[in-house]
DNA sequence: GCGACAG
DNA sequence: ATCTTGTCGC
């Protein structure tokens, strides 16, 4: 399920953008929240190529508690090339939500869904190969666009593909007045509501979603400890 | 031809 | 992603 080539991922992605899946909705209760994070080493500048060593985290969350958190160690399937990010993290990613125990609601992870050339960026990709509800956040849009919401916590706006009245794929989100607002991306079996929903109950008081920040700061600490022991 | 382009 | 100084705010 994870190409390493260009012409294979593609492939992979235009029939993974067809299949048709039931939204997921949640549910009542507070929803358990995974969010994943991959960082390279310090100092690596560009696209990077295959073979980048990598540090993997992932964070499992329900109501402002962590439940799971895990971390490993990899590299880069290939360098970086927009549209293609799961050619250089997919494999990493899977391996790292793995290590879950307990399987959650729905997985956040720092790169678009639907938005995306070919409709399959990697948080729909992941969630198809995990048969898990995705929701993507990043600091901005690949191919979509949309004007910012009004400054003030929790505005949102629409993220569309290629005309003003496209597909809306994703929003902008304001998730603290006063700051840039993040793109927030319908991922696997989630629309564009359902995500921005899902951001908001995982908001603490600053911009990046608690259960992504975590995973981020987990991923950091690895590389750290591995990087420059005693 | 040139610039843009999730991380 | 990673590299960067200062600056504002609690």
């Amino acid at each position: 399920m994870w190409p390493t080539r260009p012409e294979q991922l593609v492939e992979v992605q235009r029939t993974i953008a067809m299949r048709v899946t039931e939204p997921w909705v949640p549910g009542d209760s507070p929803p358990r929240v995974a969010a994943c994070w991959v960082c390279f080493p310090r100092g690596l500048a560009g696209p990077g190529a295959a073979g980048d060593q990598a540090w993997a985290a992932v964070v499992a969350m329900q109501g402002g508690r962590v439940l799971e958190r895990h971390t490993t160690v990899g590299r880069a399937g290939a360098a970086y090339t927009p549209g293609l990010l799961a050619l250089r993290v997919g494999a990493l990613f899977e391996t790292v939500v793995g290590m879950l125990v307990e399987r959650p609601d729905v997985l956040l992870l720092d790169g678009t869904g639907r938005d995306h050339p070919r409709r399959c960026g990697l948080a729909v990709h992941l969630g198809a190969v995990l048969d898990l509800p995705t929701v993507g956040v990043t600091h901005r849009p690949l191919v979509a666009s949309g004007a910012w919401p009004a400054d003030e916590d929790g505005a949102s706006s629409a993220l569309r593909i290629e005309r003003p009245d496209g597909e809306e794929v994703g929003r902008w989100l304001r998730t603290r007045a006063g700051t840039r607002p993040v793109a927030v991306h319908a991922g696997w079996r989630t629309h564009p509501a359902t995500a921005v929903a899902v951001v908001r109950t995982t908001v603490r008081g600053r911009r990046t979603p608690e259960p992504l920040r975590r995973s981020r700061q987990l991923a950091r600490r690895a590389r750290a400890a591995a990087t420059q022991p005693t």
